[in-house]
DNA sequence: ATGCCTTCGCCTCGAAGA
């Protein structure tokens, strides 16, 4: 089984290429950021038709989120229980039957744009309400994932110049100390459970050539549970996505679970 | 660097992303 996160910066144009790379891929769940698509503008029939089973929660120009799976979805979840939100950034449901089920949670976390910024306090206030969400969530489901865009370069290694982003946002300590805390529910940064080559990022800058000179983040992540982390084969980072014609500026992260 | 790209909508400029 393989779980995928992907921001698309905007489905409309970058349908083509998720049909494409479903095709190619053939991932058993993938979960989208950035839609930035109203409910009825969303490409339901289109990604039915490639043989997913398919919920959303989007709103117009920003945010939008959506989960992709081969098979049924079901007590689907759309933002986060008793936080008040408008911004249309989370959305949960189970997959598998019940022997093995397994919890998606798709986030896409605030930006929070600078540190001098309201957006920077409602990205903390954000994180605090996800986690205190997601520590009944994971009691009720040993196997969760939580994937998404995070926001949030976990540690210096994810950084292309650790001194450039020294305490800006997605790099200051508040950031990274949420970032714990979500580990801290049992979750284990699926990527890190490998071997990693230096300076692998998910996310580079549109601007100044940041894709060909790698100057990039890994800000794009998947939690697993312990059961799942132990399922874990491997983390993919579909680089090839990036050097597309026309790329979102993420590239897809894939988790291999036995 | 008030810059650089790319997206969307109040659409040919501004806001936001990261």
């Amino acid at each position: 089984m393989n779980i995928a996160t992907w921001n698309v910066n905007s489905l409309k144009v970058r349908l083509p290429q998720l049909l494409d790379w479903l095709n190619s891929a053939q991932p058993d769940v993938v979960c989208l950021q950035e839609t930035k698509l109203e409910d009825h503008a969303f490409p339901q029939q289109e990604l039915i038709d490639a043989g997913y089973h398919v919920v959303f929660c989007g709103q117009k120009t920003y945010n939008g989120v959506a989960i992709l799976s081969r098979t049924p979805l079901r007590d689907v979840q759309y933002g986060i229980p008793n936080f008040e939100d408008e911004q249309r950034r989370v959305i949960a449901a189970t997959v598998g039957d019940e022997s093995h089920a397994v919890r998606i949670v798709c986030v896409y976390i605030p930006n929070g744009q600078a540190v001098d910024s309201d957006k920077y306090p409602y990205k903390l206030r954000w994180l605090a309400a996800l986690k205190a969400w997601l520590s009944t969530e994971t009691q009720q489901h040993a196997k969760l994932a939580l994937l998404g865009d995070y926001n949030i370069a976990p540690d210096d290694r994810d950084v292309h110049d650790p001194i450039a982003w020294a305490g800006q946002v997605l790099c200051t300590d508040a950031e990274r100390d949420a970032f714990r805390a979500l580990v801290a529910l049992g979750l284990h940064d699926a990527f890190r459970l490998f071997e990693q080559p230096e300076k692998t990022f998910t996310w580079w800058d549109y601007r100044m050539l940041g894709f060909q000179k790698n100057r990039g983040l890994r800000i794009d992540h998947i939690l697993l549970s312990a059961p799942l982390a132990e399922q874990c084969t491997g983390v993919t980072i579909e680089r090839a996505m990036r050097k597309l014609e026309r790329p979102s500026d993420h590239a897809p992260v894939v988790a291999h679970l036995r």
